[in-house]
Order: C-alpha cells, then sequence, then structure tokens
DNA sequence: CTCACGATTAGA
DNA sequence: CTAATCGTGAGA
C-alpha cells in the first residue's frame, strides 16, 4: 500500500461531521474520498457532484414531511450511515445520511472522480478499454456499480472498514444547481441544493439546472 | 393481494 | 428518444 492509500484509509471523517444540516454536508463532502473495500480489492473516488435531501420540508425526499417506511428507515437514524436503494428496478443509490437522530436527512452522491482501483472499476463497469475513463463513475448508478456498493450496505455505519468517506485538503471551488430528475418534487425542482466542483469533467451535468435565462411565462 | 412508478442508464 | 426491470409502498 502507498503512502497516499494508507493516509486515505486511517484518514475516516468523524461522526460530527455526519450530524450536521444536509445542505452543508453535502457541500463539504466534496473534495472528500469515498472508499470501498471488498473481496475484489480496494477502490476509491473523490466526491465530485452531491445533492442534499431533507425529510421533513423537502418534496423531493423519500422521507418528506417524516414519512418513515421500511426503506427509508435509516435517514431517521443518527448521521453517519449508509442509505442505499434500488431505482428503475436496476441500479443502486448511494446517500449518506446526515442530522442527528429523528431528524432524517441525506446526501445523494452523484458522482466522483476514480482514484484508486480503475482496474476493478472498469471489469464490474463492464466498459471497453477503449471507454473513456469518465464512464466510470459519472453518475449515481455509475458509481455505485464501480465501487461494488449494493442494497446490503444499507443501513451500514461509514465508520466501518468496507465502505466509509475519508478526509482531504484539497482545495475546491463550488458550483450550486438545481437537483437532477425529481419532477415530481413541483417548486421544490428549482432549489439550488447540487453542489459539484467547478470545472471537473466527471461531474454528471454541469449545465443542467442553470437559471441562465428567465424562464418564460 | 394487485399495481404504478422511480434521486438512472445504455443504446438506437 | 425509449426500453429495461423490480423493490417498494399504497390501497383494496
Amino acid at each position: 500500500m502507498s503512502f497516499d492509500e494508507r493516509k486515505i484509509a486511517d484518514d475516516k471523517l468523524p461522526r460530527e461531521f455526519y450530524t450536521r444540516d444536509a445542505l452543508t454536508v453535502a457541500e463539504d463532502l466534496l473534495g472528500k474520498y469515498l472508499v470501498s473495500r471488498k473481496e475484489e480489492g480496494r477502490t476509491a473516488g473523490m466526491i465530485v457532484e452531491t445533492e442534499a435531501y431533507k425529510g421533513e420540508e423537502d418534496p423531493a425526499s423519500h422521507a418528506f414531511s417524516g414519512e418513515k417506511t421500511e426503506r427509508t428507515k435509516v435517514q431517521f437514524e443518527e448521521g453517519g450511515r449508509a442509505y442505499v436503494y434500488l431505482i428503475y428496478g436496476l441500479y443502486h443509490c448511494f446517500n449518506v445520511v446526515t442530522g442527528k437522530e429523528g431528524e432524517p436527512g441525506s446526501v445523494f452522491v452523484r458522482a466522483l472522480e476514480p482514484v484508486q482501483g480503475e482496474d476493478i472499476m472498469r471489469k464490474r463497469r463492464g466498459l471497453k478499454d477503449k471507454k473513456s475513463k469518465k464512464e466510470l463513475t459519472n453518475g449515481p448508478g455509475k458509481l455505485c456499480m464501480a465501487m461494488g456498493i449494493n442494497k446490503k450496505m444499507s443501513g451500514k455505519d461509514l465508520g466501518g472498514e468496507e465502505l466509509f468517506v475519508s478526509r482531504s485538503e484539497k482545495e475546491i471551488e463550488v458550483k450550486t444547481a438545481e437537483r437532477i430528475n425529481i419532477d415530481y418534487a413541483g417548486e421544490a425542482k428549482k432549489w439550488p441544493w447540487r453542489f459539484f466542483v467547478k470545472g471537473n469533467p466527471y461531474v454528471s451535468e454541469t449545465d443542467r439546472g442553470s437559471r441562465t435565462s428567465p424562464i418564460p411565462e
């Protein structure tokens, strides 16, 4: 293991990082490393795009108005756990649970920049060698595939050894935008709760949601 | 029990 | 642009 890899492994974010507001955590997670350690080996990526979801007041959230179900109950626990669910019966989505116990909230991780285990990611994603490295992790379903994240990990503490987030000192310039694919959420669709690293090529969508032109009537 | 649907992706 | 594909949650 190289020095850099060890440094990542030993520098997990503390609980207090996660027990804050979802919007704060969403922005703060940018530039940090998401690390997965499984049988196939170790994979890691820098978080470059996130979205905040707040239970009570956010119509886009799975925990809207305090609705607690079998799937979403982990969002009501203390921040610092994984919330993983299946979307469209095909892909997994990875979230970090935020806030204090009883305050539902989560940060949806939409994109990573691969930093370790690119070969493993490539295998898991079933990409041809020709395909661009970008395709490995530039979307929520893609990054779960690349990192080997599945539903069994939902509810797991991110202070564990299999999946965790590591600190970094990287200087990052943040941009915000509307969240993606939440047409069902009415007004909340326009809230700028998506955060991404300015200029990073692994961000899934950079232009979408930008309000450069006013919406006509 | 039925059934509608989604915080997505790959491919035409 | 659309098909793929199934766990979840609401309602009968």
